[in-house]
DNA sequence: ATTGACTCCGTACCATGGTACGCGCTTTAA
DNA sequence: TTAAAGCGCGTACCATGGTACGGAGTCAAT
């Protein structure tokens, strides 16, 4: 059985020493027993966990939503669908506010240049009143 | 000509004292001189310049970009334009992720909803592995 | 057996964007 | 005129998500 440190499994996932300990500090990753003093290895259930960790966040879960994932396991499907719902709620409405921003954004630069290219920026007076 | 004090500049643009005052010490927004040793007395420059904060703040553009965005000022449109083409950019490539981000938690959601209600969650696993 | 790489652990620090507290002074409205 | 509300200022603290440092111990390859 491959001994697995904390080192070669930052770099199996693709993160660092320092981001799996601070994981663990705050309670989302187990630290497995020291063997006799020495070194802690892990196991291929510790990588899933991490594995778990590190794609909730990039789906944009907080570290505290992934904490109730967790918590909530294979046994509470009905809390997991419920952050997964509610994760879809937020991921819509940043989506819709960033539409909003981006057509905005568009509208100040489409100002700038259109209107008076070396003069004044219309832009930055335009800000001020959104 | 009133008086605008900075409590009255606050509720007026919809923040709070602390956070104008945050601003200030970021040295995104002057601190009016004080009336021999009384009250700051804010203007309506000031007032505009508050707001162009927090619009651009509501636009995604960071404290920093903020900073940019007034150094640039009216004079140099060029560095407008290109701050605002940065953060269509960087709006896009949020939306666009965003985007799939949504579509994994449906296909998550979905995967609970069709497969087994009432069994283990199949979404926690698949959490491991995506 | 030695050496170089890695681990353990505690602690401290980082960036970002604020928020809170408390004392003393100023204003303003009754 | 006097009390209540608000301001000025310094300082400290908050949440989030990490990152860095350093000394001592351990492991593995040569």
């Amino acid at each position: 059985m491959e001994k697995i440190t904390i080192g070669k499994m930052a770099v199996r996932v693709g993160t660092k020493v320092s981001t799996i300990r601070f994981y663990q500090r705050s309670g989302l990753l187990e630290e497995p027993p020291k063997v006799n003093g020495g070194f802690r290895y892990y196991t291929v259930s510790h990588v899933g966990r991490l594995k778990l960790i590190l794609n909730a966040k990039s789906l944009g879960f907080s570290l505290e939503e992934v904490r109730q994932l967790i918590r909530a396991g294979r046994e509470r499907c009905d809390i997991i669908r419920g952050l997964l719902k509610n994760r879809i709620d937020r991921v819509e409405a940043e989506i819709a506010n960033l539409d909003t921003a981006r057509q905005t954004l568009s509208g100040l630069l489409q100002t700038c240049e259109t209107e008076l290219p070396d003069r004044a920026c219309p832009a930055i007076d335009r800000l001020e009143s959104i």
